[in-house]
RNA sequence: GGCCCGUUCGUCUAAGGGUUAGGACACCACCCUUUCACGGUGGUGAUACGAGUUCGAAUCUCGUACGGGCUACCA
């Protein structure tokens, strides 16, 4: 009870960073900040030969950008480091060869052919993947089936060679998940992972459960493609530093696809995005879209990541960052996969955009119109456009298309909307209405709307025929706010303009 | 194949033995709006199947089916 509460997220920095890897930080951090604890992200880069360039900064990118950020990594120091598996390499042997020692593993010179062979070997209709496992580990090469002598012989010339864990023969196995309860394994049937490489390393199963136990970890949570792997690191726990120490598990459900997991090699070809940002692969160059990009909120994202297996038990859906911290517990997780729903992303995202101010709004906002090629941008301008469509955006990347017309006279005109419809006494009513828009002193939507109405009704026009045709003047196209609003937030001088402009167009 | 996990509307889920099985997304209809949205009202739609326990089962147990994960000197 008195124990502090340590997390930590341990990604392999090998990509971009997936929904559910997100997912996970974000339960993390959760429950460390819920409980005054610390949130840990410790690299996990024991596969060299996985090393990519720029993934462990991306993740910090994504992670700063999500607002999930640890308090304890290798970017922001701490007292259990260093953060980076690599840069504890010599924690690891000590400890594999103690479970040696303890009978608990064993020296196997077997080589990657012989692994090889061994599979093929093995392999029948009933067995289709043999593992190297107790039935089988008598036959291979190694420090139980070798003369001590030789063993050591090979030790001392530098053989090549790894430690396994000695599994149990037959043995249950079993620990209390947080979200699934009890779960037990049968260790006959689990096979004698390997904890140390033949290049030092350890393996993840190694790695895990040393650096858990070296920086105090009191609580891991993962996902559940890690439960099969669990009696392994449970036996771990109690040949090296004690089941009282072990920190409690919770496999998280797995976040699906259309057609299973989501992977991370399937980037974009869903329809939407799987990383939180954009992730450029260093060698192929390939763009896979993120989040972020895709023009959601940090807020949207969190608050529906939060909601795919998780829920408070009430119908409230959307929620702060605050109020999830306060809400959150690892219990009301679910135990079933949850398959991902785009749609209802967009939701949640265009429920934050609704509920933003102008104010947050506007800092993003301006970069994408800057990118769309718009440079007088007027803040007070601005702040009141996204007051005005804020409600029709879903993406942040839809205010684009709804307010650039603000700032750039259209080019294009949807004239299928006018055409039919055009005449000369449609054309008469905005040769007046321009003069009488000269006149208006008070330039505000309910003045320009009053004026619009009158001469309307003096020329006989119905003013609901003639607001389409105003809008695709100021606009371009049959989308935006309500059209006087629009008139109003453009000024006169460029509202003139325009429909001046657009009369010429309709003309020719 | 083996092991593990899971299974309530199409999707995310609520209901921890007693409810007309609730909500949200999506979809449909209507209202509002002579743009597009927002908003409002209503609707379609689910306890995988079979046994058992119980006065009573979505809820507990078992079996079956289906889905997913794992089965590397990857994490």
């Amino acid at each position: 009870m008195s124990k502090k509460i340590r997390v930590r997220f341990a990604p392999s920095p090998t990509g971009g960073l997936h929904l559910g890897g997100v997912r996970t930080v974000l339960y993390n951090y959760l429950f460390a900040k819920k409980h005054q604890g610390h949130f840990i992200l410790r690299i996990e880069d024991t596969d060299q030969s996985r090393y990519v360039a720029g993934a462990e900064e991306y993740i910090f990118s994504c992670l700063q950008w999500a607002g999930l950020e640890p308090d304890e990594s290798p970017l922001h120091g701490g007292k259990y480091g260093p953060y980076r598996q690599s840069e504890r390499k010599d924690n690891y042997r000590h400890y594999a060869e103690k479970l040696v020692n303890d009978g608990h593993a064993y020296y196997a010179f077997d080589t990657p052919e012989e692994l090889d062979r061994m599979r093929h070997d093995f392999k029948t209709e009933q067995n289709p993947s043999p593992q190297y496992d107790h039935s089988i580990r008598m036959k291979m090469r190694n420090s139980l089936t070798l003369h001590a002598e030789d063993s050591k012989k090979m030790l001392e010339a530098g053989t090549a060679h790894v430690i396994r864990i000695k599994m149990p023969g037959s043995e249950t196995v079993s620990f209390t998940d947080m979200i699934r309860g009890e779960v037990s394994f049968d260790t006959s049937v689990v096979d004698d992972k390997v904890l140390l490489k033949a290049d030092g390393m350890p393996t993840y199963h190694l790695a895990v459960v040393v650096d858990d136990y070296l920086m105090k970890i009191s609580h891991a949570f993962r996902g559940e493609e890690w439960l099969p792997s669990a009696p392994v690191h449970i036996l771990l726990w109690k040949y090296l530093f004690g089941l009282e120490n072990m920190p409690q598990w919770a496999h998280l459900p797995l976040i699906l696809g259309p057609n299973g997991k989501l992977s991370k090699r399937d980037g974009a070809k869903y329809g939407f995005p799987v990383f939180a940002m954009n992730w450029i692969d260093p060698v192929s160059k390939e763009l896979t879209e993120g989040f972020k990009e895709k023009g959601f909120l940090p807020e949207a994202f969190i608050n529906l990541l939060a909601l795919l297996g998780w829920n408070d038990g009430t119908e409230q859906e959307i929620f702060s960052k605050e109020e999830l911290i306060e809400k959150f517990s690892i219990e009301r997780v679910h135990s079933g996969g949850a398959k991902f729903d785009y749609e209802k992303a967009k939701w949640f995202n265009h429920e934050w955009i609704k509920r933003s101010t102008s104010s947050s709004l506007q800092g993003p906002v301006k970069i994408l119109l800057i990118q769309d090629g718009i440079d007088n941008i007027n803040e007070v301008i601005l702040s009141k456009v996204i007051g005005l469509v804020r409600d029709r955006c879903t993406l942040l990347t839809d205010f684009v298309q709804q307010s650039s017309f603000f700032f750039r006279a259209p080019d294009k005109y949807d004239l299928d909307a006018v055409k039919s419809k055009w005449n000369d006494d449609k054309k008469k009513f905005f040769q007046s209405f321009t003069k009488e828009l000269n006149a208006i002193d008070n330039w505000e939507s309910a003045f320009i709307e009053d004026g619009f109405k009158k001469l309307a009704a003096i020329q006989n026009i119905k003013p609901g025929e003639l607001q389409l045709p105003f809008r695709i003047m100021l606009v371009g196209g049959k989308f935006g706010p309500p059209v006087f609003d629009i008139a109003a937030v453009l000024g006169k001088t460029e509202a003139i303009a325009r429909i001046s402009k657009a009369l010429e167009v309709f003309a020719g």
